[in-house]
DNA sequence: TCATACAGCGCC
DNA sequence: AAAGGGCGCTGTATGA
């Protein structure tokens, strides 16, 4: 296939074609307004891999001139993969410009900033680099893959954020005043807020209590007389006191007008779409981050205001117990993926005999996934280790391998981080076995083996998931014609779950295209192993009639 | 006055 | 019911 690197050059653009080592061919230069014109007829030509510095400063602007491209490589996500990968081949460092560069945003004026740090590095050698990493991998297919799923979910969180989440400003209003009573001015408290402040004061006998603050809070409970610590609300629910009902409605509430109130409303919802910044690759597992308006925890509570376009449909699908069935393909472990044959993994379980009820089975595989030793997760584990022998072998041999500071990998080949601190330092520089610490050193120890434990199951999982929005995004991208926003397209995507905007006529065909894009990726990392994805799938008008 | 830390809670 | 992993965001509190 066709590489084609684009690269600012002073004012103008220049377009290298590239061999698949990475070697420069022939240089095409461009003004900046012949480039949307260029990419389309490339793309229309033949199938080609845009190779730039970093999608966040290349695509928005094709986007806005009505241009989608197919595949990219992203230098700054690939970079950032490879910096830390154990399956990447041996080949000099980056230039460490690389791993300072930042993505920007839409209003950022990076693109035509002269003092833009990324014309100062060098994308051309930066490929080759890249590539003779990926050419001298002992796993050089499921290094690839990687890079490539990294780079189309730099596209896919673009065109998410250029197309928008379709949110109704009046129905999330109506929400909010049905919940707090009408929108106070600035600096004032929600009608039903005052109130229960007033009722938690007069029940602390605090006239001057602010129920804002906790340290207050927690000041006036225990004056009161009340065993508490903390001000967490599962801690409050199991003490009784007058205090307890007004106080956890108060917090309830409280949360929902700072994070999701009117003034959320106001800064992140325009025109009728809510666009977050999802950040590809922004978590050290592979997860996405984001960035304004808390995208990836919208709250149910709000999901009501997400509505189709009138004509238009949403999407809503998500993957049920996505990380235990992503353990059990990786582990190849034939017990756990016959339990993931149910559409509830868990259920699954329990006819199998593994554990008598439901909730047992999910307590254990929590346990397992983030390691959990104490209560009931350690009283069902020996039990687990005992029927799922390779998945729960998988999970406990990375969390050794993180107790004795060691690196561990997500199956396509994302690298841990190498734990800083002192006890790893030591480690590090013996290459042996440690020798026991103090009582910190212990816990530190033993809380980096719970993160390399769930990192490698996590990772694995963000693995999949992107896998499967690569290949939905351009399945979706084939039901239509025109610009994305008149075509089925994504709109959301948080972890496990996506929602697409699609017109209604073609919702059906939309949701099976959602579930072959499931099992294509479970195919792509897993061949031929027998594990189910099996998604819930809804066309819905509204966000909250999903589930 | 500003920057940073912490508590708490939403999501997966 | 939480625990045990990963985040972002908001308010208050604190310290320069």
């Amino acid at each position: 296939m066709d590489r084609v690197l684009l690269r600012r050059d002073g004012a103008a653009v220049t377009a290298t074609a590239c061999g698949d080592d990475g070697t420069p061919g022939a240089v095409t230069r461009l003004a900046p307004d012949e480039l949307p014109g260029w990419v389309a007829a490339r793309e229309r030509a033949a199938p080609v891999r845009w190779v730039w510095d970093d999608t966040t400063r290349w695509y928005p602007a094709l986007l806005d001139a009505g241009v989608r491209v197919q595949r990219c490589t992203d230098l700054r996500l690939a970079a950032a993969v490879l910096r830390r990968s154990p399956l990447a081949g041996p080949v000099p460092a980056a230039d460490p410009g690389w791993a300072a560069l930042q993505p920007v945003t839409a209003d950022d004026p990076a693109l035509f900033d002269l003092a833009d740090p990324a014309d100062a590095l060098d994308p051309v050698a930066e490929h080759r680099r890249q590539q003779a990493a990926v050419a001298a991998s002992a796993h050089r297919g499921r290094l690839g893959l990687l890079l490539a799923a990294e780079s189309s979910g730099a596209l896919a969180a673009a065109e998410m954020t250029w197309a928008g989440l379709p949110w109704r400003v009046d129905e999330h209003g109506r929400l909010l005043t049905a919940l707090l009573g009408d929108r106070p001015p600035p600096g004032l408290r929600p009608p039903v807020l005052e109130r229960l402040a007033g009722e938690v004061r007069a029940a602390l006998r605090a006239p001057d209590l602010n129920p804002d603050s906790p340290a207050a809070v927690l000041r006036a409970l225990q004056t009161a007389g009340l065993p508490v610590e903390d001000t967490r609300s599962w801690t409050l629910e199991r003490v009784e006191h007058p205090v307890v009902a007004p106080l956890l409605e108060y917090k309830r509430l409280a949360r929902l007008l700072a994070a999701n109130g009117w003034s959320w409303l106001d800064t992140w919802v325009h025109d009728g779409r809510f666009r977050p910044v999802f950040l590809p690759g922004g978590v050290v597992t592979g997860r996405w981050a984001s960035s304004g308006g808390g995208a990836l925890s919208v709250p149910v509570q709000v999901r009501p205001a997400a509505v189709a376009d009138e004509g238009w449909r949403l999407v809503v699908a998500d993957v049920a117990q996505l990380e235990p069935r992503v353990l059990a393909g990786m582990s190849r472990d034939g017990a756990l993926a016959e339990a993931a044959r149910a559409a509830d993994l868990y259920a699954g379980m329990v006819a199998a005999g593994v554990v008598a009820t439901r909730a047992e089975a999910k307590v254990g595989v929590l346990g397992a996934l983030y390691g959990g030793t104490r209560g009931e997760s350690g009283r069902v584990m020996p039990r687990l280790a005992r029927r799922y022998p390779r998945a729960i072998g998988l999970v406990e041999d990375a969390a050794r391998a993180g107790e004795r500071g060691a690196v561990v990998s997500t199956l396509l080949g994302r690298g841990s981080p190498s734990p800083r601190g002192a006890w790893a330092q030591r480690d590090a520089d013996l290459g042996e076995a440690p020798e026991p610490g103090g009582r910190d050193t212990d816990r530190a120890r033993r809380s980096w083996g719970r993160f390399t434990r769930n990192f490698v199951v996590q990772g694995t999982g963000a693995e999949w998931a992107l896998c499967w929005l690569a290949d939905l995004r351009n399945r979706l991208w084939r039901l239509g014609e025109g610009r994305l926003d008149r075509r089925p397209h994504l709109a959301f995507f948080l972890h496990d779950e996506v929602v697409v905007h699609t017109p209604a006529p073609l919702a059906d065909e939309v949701a099976e295209q959602v579930r072959q894009a499931a099992a294509a990726a479970g195919r792509l990392l897993f061949g031929d192993f027998p594990v189910d994805f099996p998604l819930d799938v809804a066309v819905v008008r509204s966000w909250a009639d999903a589930g």
